[in-house]
DNA sequence: ACTTCCCTTTACGTAAACGTAAACTTATGC
DNA sequence: GCATAAGTTTACGTTTACGTAAAGGGAAGT
């Protein structure tokens, strides 16, 4: 059977590090739509997931509405021919800058390595021209 | 004998694809910090660079204070062991945080190939229900 | 001299993504 | 019965990263 478990906003809240504000801002702006239960708002798996994908697509500089538009990618409402090939078009530009931002990364990994190298040998050095327990 | 070319602010505009404003906007921030010859600004290879990593930066969905503090990582300031150690730590930091991102982008890639899939199968599944040729 | 560019500064405007405060309701513990 | 905690709505504030005029200077072409 199904996931019927639910969630309460500052549950999702603590979970992911982030304020009760920011998931009633994503609601505001339809990123999720948790059920209600009288005022309160209650969560479902399904809305978890979402937040954790908005969190994923956030992390490496997409804006809210790019990480919906990801998303919205997986359930198909792509009926169409057309819509297809548009779908398999947004997918490959996506892709092209995905493997972009790879590349940066492993730049700025190998700028990151070149740098503790540098502050290593410097401080070999500092402890090279001191005296130790050995003289 | 060092590279003594010169750009002017919409040559380096239109190499990266950004506005003039933008470029000066980045000087406001001390970013860039040209010359001028009279009032306008004379871009060195060293600004565009610069540039160029703060770009590269963005790309991945950093600040651009990030992104200086990433550059500034690379000139050292650093002089005692203090700031040495405290500079290996921001680079394990980093270097965490990068790795982190890139994990998001090869599962978001992989998303990719999924919906990609599916979109050809589906594709598939049309030409086979439609009349051709061999019939 | 006049237009056409490219450059400049100053300054107000804007979109995104929340932060923050105020004012109020609802269940729970003591 | 009253405080405490967690929830709610409404609404104005804030930061970042520029966009977008407005108003003008200086050189080059015709």
């Amino acid at each position: 059977m199904p996931d019927k478990r639910t969630y309460t906003i500052s549950d999702l809240a603590k979970e992911f590090g982030i304020t009760t504000r920011t998931i009633r801002f994503y609601e505001e702006k339809g990123l999720v739509i948790p059920r209600r239960e009288g005022q309160k708002r209650l969560f479902t798996p399904a809305d978890r997931v979402r937040i954790k994908l908005i969190l994923r697509g956030k992390r490496i500089g997409m804006t809210l509405q790019e990480c919906v538009d990801f998303i919205d990618m997986y359930d198909p409402e792509h009926n169409n021919e057309e819509q297809l090939h548009s779908l398999i078009n947004d997918v490959k530009q996506r892709r092209e800058r995905l493997l972009q931002q790879k590349k940066d990364i492993d730049d700025m990994l190998a700028g990151l390595d070149e740098v503790q190298g540098l502050c290593e040998a410097s401080l070999a050095r500092n402890y090279e021209s001191l005296p130790n327990e050995q003289d």
